[in-house]
DNA sequence: ATTGAAATTTAGACAAATCTAAATATTTGT
DNA sequence: ACAAATATTTAGATTTGTCTAAATTTCAAT
């Protein structure tokens, strides 16, 4: 399995939203930065090694070891991300390219390791769940706000804390139970970020968005 | 810079020993596992690149840029081979299938930190020092067990053959890098050494004591 | 110094992954 | 339903890295 096969099989993985949809070669192209012509090459060799099912014209699915093959790169990029966020002090939005090298080095010994090394994290830095072995992760009924990425998107459905002062914060910025928010920007000094909400964008600092639970989108 | 070529240009550091003297394509072959005329092939482009000189029939050399580069491959390579053993807790002879890999991970970022994170070591765990980012290391004296006289007494530094084979006896008899060795007798007929280690007296052979460095008379 | 052996290079082929340009299939708007 | 727009595939070329088989160069021994 070469690096380029692993990368589509992600690829194809995050587009179709947990590996059940088909995916469209133009939007796959785009994915990967690449051309249509590219994407039906590589497919027709992803089919032909029963990685995924594809009929001409009609989009690309992942087959079950297609999709097996997708979550484990998922858990070694995600637990990678931790690592050098733990470890090495690298902040949350310079782990991708480094992790992007660093998710298809093959060595099951290495990735457990490092797994035990790390304490079994069940998410990564950005809050996306780290699969296991065999693909299954945990996911995360709700979420703290300051622990979304970027683009995340969730309801809103409760506080941590919920004294007045909070609360009338809240309320004054039509922040309640049931409103949907998107995260727009995160800032990194000082962690606060930029969210919309009901069509509008507000600025929250850290203190704000670490007091309030999202239920977010299964989306992966 | 493709994984291949810095594959090769380790390999002609390695076999030039420490990138000075020119290397014959077919012993280049045999290190690279591969063919001589795939040999000829690569080094002609990385001679294109200006990292090597090359005369047709009369073999290849590192240039300044070339050898660089080769030392930062090997810097990558032992940083990695530390991590491993010391944080993941690989024993010798597992760490160098996996840090064929991870030395072509690209980032300064990533392996500084790494650095950092190990402690500045200078020298991996078969005893082999590590270059810097210019590419310079500590020498550290060493001498084989085998050129030891009797009484002489030393800590090991390191192994001159890295084979699983060997490191694999060297576990299987406690020995390992910082033990103190102690030469208690030498048998004049087939060179073999009775040697104490841990409180323990063993029997080595010639091949043994030939393929095991030490730094005599050191504290531990 | 010449010849046979060994080492090395060249020529031509292949697979992986990509591209451009052209051909074909599907979808959409009226 | 049909033409135009869009999406997709095919055909042919390119690069990297490899191979085999044949040709060439160097080395070594008499």
């Amino acid at each position: 399995m070469t690096q380029s096969e692993e990368n589509y099989l992600k690829g194809i993985f995050h587009l179709s939203k947990g590996g059940t949809e088909a995916v469209t070669t133009n939007a796959l192209a785009t994915q990967m930065e690449t051309k249509p012509s590219s994407v039906t090459d590589m497919v027709k060799r992803l089919a032909d090694k029963g990685l995924v099912h594809y009929v001409k014209y009609q989009g690309v699915s992942l087959t079950g070891p297609g999709k097996l093959r997708a979550l484990q790169v998922v858990r070694k990029h995600r637990l990678w991300e931790v690592f050098l966020v733990e470890k090495l002090d690298f902040s949350w939005d310079e782990v991708h390219e480094v992790a992007e090298q660093l998710e298809h080095i093959e060595s099951d010994q290495l990735i457990n390791r490092l797994d035990a090394l790390l304490d079994y994290p069940d998410f990564d830095p950005h809050g996306d769940p780290i699969p296991d072995k065999d693909g299954v992760f945990k996911t995360r009924e709700k979420q703290l706000l300051s622990a979304l990425p970027v683009k995340a998107s969730g309801v809103c459905v409760g506080v941590k804390d919920s004294t007045s002062t909070f609360l009338k914060f809240l309320d004054r910025h039509q922040i309640a139970l049931g409103r949907r928010i998107t995260v727009l920007e995160k800032e990194e000094f000082d962690h606060s970020m930029l969210i919309e909400i009901e069509g509008k964008q507000l600025r929250v600092s850290q203190q704000i968005a670490a007091n309030l639970y999202i239920k977010p989108n299964t989306e992966v």
